[in-house]
DNA sequence: CCATCATATATCGGATCGATACATTCACCC
DNA sequence: GGGTGAATGTATCGATCCGATATATGATGG
């Protein structure tokens, strides 16, 4: 969902600023499966403003200069509306781990074993993280479906990788001095008889 | 990981054009943890180009013009395996689905039942996808081990569904006729005494 | 007494996406 | 025979978005 939008949907939680903002993607209820950025949020806001979905009050507390808490106006509840009418594409994931462990054949078999007991600390971290946002936030049956959601995928999560670490380091220990090259010789379906040229620089 | 080093891991798995390497990220064995545009991978190709990283051998076959065949050279199998000693950081998940799914209050019963579904079809797609794949490219174990993390994952993210779209769609329509309108009357801790100057335009 | 953290706004460059244009082959159907 | 559309391919453009950074202030703490 586009930074507007979920800007629209963090302020129909109450009126924030758009540094309050940024901690519900990054600590709040939406942490765990939406996140933009300083960049994009600040930029955002000023277009809904002008757009007229939200309104801007500068707080002039003590000493902390312009402090512009928003709120979201009826307009802006409407495109919110508008917005959930929409098809869900695809889940968008991008895993450095799952990236990493793709080539565990390529880093040593220790170094793979530090990846999975960070990663099932960080899983850890997400469920804890869950757990206190139920209890700060008990709200209505489409957050603790969403929570549940996490809870359930996290869990299965943890449970693969405490099942799955020894075997994956038996298996690349025995298998160690081989080094298979990935790809080099006997690749992939080596039939094409396309003339080819070399390109030169 | 950068749409460069995505691109090198593909060509570590053998040769490949543009195109197919945009396949790998849609179909192929990165499909579930990494995405890339065609935006990003040509420009990315022609850049690594350049750094000598990949070598391009134009095929010219019978009538398709123009066919680059890129190969990872040496200088480029070393980035890559440079590049898998990142500590990698937290997962990027994105998804409509759960964005939509928080606000179910806001929607009809039918439509949230119909979401619903729709996410099962498609995690059933995407175990057959990776049952698919684990059959067309055997490979090594660290291969295995991240489709057995995704097949882990996609399991009980079904379950979960299954589990609990009754019990959602019940609570949904029982308390249909009340529509809590969000946070606006009983907000969450409305404890601010700044003087707030309302801001025109 | 100064470092450093938390709060807070804001911008810039660059990475990236989504849509689109263009060109050709092949399969299909009428 | 001819037309339509899908698949294969390269490539670019605008919009979006991220990450780092600059700025400023108060509180905390060694």
């Amino acid at each position: 969902m586009d930074v507007k939008t979920c800007c629209l949907a963090a302020l129909l939680t109450g009126e924030a600023t758009g540094y309050e903002i940024k901690k519900m993607f990054e600590e709040g209820p939406f942490a765990h499966f939406q996140s933009a950025s300083f960049g994009s949020i600040y930029p955002s806001l000023t277009a809904l403003r002008k757009a007229g979905m939200v309104s801007v009050s500068t707080a002039t507390g003590e000493g902390r200069p312009d402090k512009k808490v928003y709120v979201i106006t009826e307009a802006g509840r409407a495109e919110l509306l508008e917005k959930l009418e929409i098809t869900p594409g695809r889940d968008q994931i991008r895993s450095d781990f799952l990236f990493l462990m793709f080539f565990s054949e390529l880093q040593a078999p220790d170094r793979i074993g530090d990846l999975i007991d960070q990663r099932r600390a960080y899983f850890d971290q997400a469920l804890d993280d869950i757990a206190r946002v139920e209890v700060e936030s008990p709200a209505g049956p489409g957050r603790a479906f969403v929570r549940g959601f996490g809870k359930a995928i996290y869990t299965a999560a943890l449970r693969y990788l405490s099942d799955n670490q020894k075997p994956l380091l038996d298996e690349l220990t025995t298998n160690h001095g081989s080094r298979p090259d990935a790809g080099g010789g006997n690749g992939p379906d080596a039939e094409h008889d396309n003339k080819t040229t070399q390109a030169a620089e």
